[in-house]
RNA sequence: GGUUCCGUGGCCGAGUGGCUAGGCUGAGCUCUGCAAAAGCUCCUACAGCGGUUCGAAUCCGCUCGGAACCUCCA
């Protein structure tokens, strides 16, 4: 039997808004879509928790035993700083602000993307596409749209007809986001410059470049770039098929842009492209959405070094994993100093324990007991895969390892016996905690520099405290101690005189 | 104005009608040469008002407060 039959997944589906069974089209096999970045500009802590969650997805899907092909693409075109017709895209902009090609714009921000993940410990999805290397595709779905009757030209550009989408598929448009036509039609603003477009609801496939505009190509309606929601639907169906198990991005991408690829590619295949659609909330602060515009947002390097005006102080990568996950991907989640603080402090001790989970041996015998020591650390083991087969919940995994810590943390102080438990249970004990910890939380040691180096050294003087207090030299002790604590190295003595360290 | 959502103890945050979430902080105890770490105990909450129910933080309604989306946005 697989994990993932023994231990079903629930996921809340953006489209029904409720939690639902979930079950892959081919089984064994999940195929899932996330909206990457714009790499027009640095990725900042906000965008980072949304490919934080999506990672965590797809490392748990992958430890339940499915295999995942993981999309994620980049977004290196076609985002229009306004949706006004003499809009320009967002990477051609900054091209011509920063005075570079618009490939040297991508390759900047696309490696500052990589190396943000990277510290995160967020893997690298299966596929990698970027929207420049996908044009063919935009421009024939284009115009199989136009042949059914589903887009028009005017003037060089493209539009979808979303009126007439809506007549033929039972008024689909809005299926995600729960909005109406009509009413769209009343509330949205007023834009300049959109005599072009029939109805103002409808948005652009292609658009036509101006001749100031730098990025282009050619298309059987002259030079132009795609619009922005045409890449993802190109790009998800090419590699995942007409229809896939999971599509997921950030929350504000809803609407427009998620609704909009459900209404282009049901309208190419005639059939909802995705069974599963996850949104990941937004990481605010003081409330209020962190974003550019509002001033609130800080770069993941800031964060690491504690150079923004708003942070006391910095917080590793790993520390920041922890506190992102210590809430549910569902809901907003409030960034302040305190919380970060109290992150630290709690991630430091879930590390401890796997220091020593990793350590302890048991003692040998095989025979289980069936004590209620035994009981309680099979059922922690059982409700890590429950809490997180119930729609990712990473809040009460983390609960759950929290118990077991403190479990783990009795076997080395002696307040329980491993002899209580057998081998099995045991040896499920260490690799439950070790596997949810770092494969499917990707919460990994933190690395100190120059490690063999320091740890050595520390020895050394570990060593001379440890005769110092056989020979009640308490002075020396405390010195050597107390300068050790002052420059971040914390000693701890434990019983029978051994000694251990921890970094601050 | 429309759409969606939220309001939990000092702080952060899970909570799928009945069973201790958890973390951080604070107080006390145990252990310790003293610390640190660890363990134990305590501070036990669901915005307000109604309703459904044997029973509601959890379902329904209203009020108050807050957020996101409706325009680029993870």
């Amino acid at each position: 039997m697989k994990l993932y039959e023994k231990y079903p997944l629930t996921v809340t589906n953006s489209l029904s808004g409720k939690k639902e069974k979930f079950e892959s089209i081919n089984p064994g096999f999940v195929g899932m879509y996330v909206c990457g970045p714009t790499v027009y500009n640095y990725v900042h802590l906000g965008n980072a928790r949304t490919f934080l969650t999506f990672d965590t997805i797809s490392r748990y899907l992958r430890f339940l035993g499915y295999r995942v092909r993981y999309v994620r693409n980049i977004t290196d075109v076609g985002h229009l700083e306004s949706d006004a017709d003499e809009g320009e895209d967002k990477i051609g902009k900054k091209a011509r602000l920063e005075q570079l090609e618009p490939m040297e714009i991508v390759k900047r921000y696309t490696e500052d993307f990589h190396t943000v993940m990277r510290e995160f410990n967020i893997l690298p999805p299966s596929i990698e596409p970027t929207a420049t290397g996908h044009i063919v595709e935009q421009v024939r779905i284009t115009q199989e749209l136009i042949a059914k009757g589903l887009a028009y030209e005017v003037n060089g550009s493209v539009y979808f007809d979303v009126k007439q989408y809506n007549q033929l598929t039972h008024n689909a448009y809005g299926i995600l986001s729960g909005r109406n036509i009509e009413e769209l039609m009343e509330s949205g603003r007023e834009l300049d410059a959109q005599n072009e477009k029939r109805d103002k609801r409808d948005f652009a496939l292609w658009k036509k470049a101006s001749p100031a505009h730098i990025m282009r190509w050619p298309s059987p309606w002259g030079d132009g770039f795609p619009g922005w929601h045409i890449e993802c639907t190109v790009m998800s169906t090419k590699y995942l098929g007409e229809v896939f198990d999971i599509h997921g991005g950030g929350m504000d991408l809803k609407f427009p842009h998620h609704e909009c690829e459900i209404a282009q590619a049901q309208g190419a295949n005639d059939k909802p492209p995705v069974r599963y659609w996850i949104h990941s909330n937004m990481l605010t602060v003081n409330g209020q959405k962190m974003s550019k515009s509002l001033g609130n947002s800080f770069l993941p390097s800031e964060l690491f070094a504690g150079t923004h005006q708003l942070l006391e102080r910095g917080y590793s990568p790993m520390t920041v994993r922890f506190f992102m996950l210590q809430s549910h991907y569902s809901s907003t989640l409030d960034f302040s100093n305190e919380a970060l603080n109290a992150a630290d402090k709690g991630f430091k001790k879930l590390n401890a324990a796997r220091e020593i989970v990793q350590q302890l041996t048991h003692p040998g015998g095989g025979t289980s007991t069936h004590t209620d020591l035994e009981k309680q650390l099979s059922a922690l083991c059982e409700q890590c895969y429950q809490t997180m087969s119930d729609d990712f919940n990473t809040a009460k995994t983390l609960a759950v390892l929290f118990e077991m810590a403190s479990r783990i943390n009795d076997f080395k102080s002696g307040n329980a016996s491993l002899s209580l438990v057998s081998a099995e249970v045991f040896s499920r004990l260490q690799a439950t905690y070790l596997g949810f910890m770092q494969e499917v939380l990707g919460l990994l040691p933190e690395t100190s520099g120059n490690h063999a180096l320091l740890d050595g050294t520390i020895r050394v003087l570990m060593e001379l405290r440890k005769r110092a207090r056989t020979e009640k030299n308490f002075a020396l002790s405390d010195r050597i101690r107390d300068e050790l604590k002052a420059i971040g190295v914390q000693l701890k003595d434990g019983k029978d005189g051994e000694m251990t360290y921890s970094l601050e």
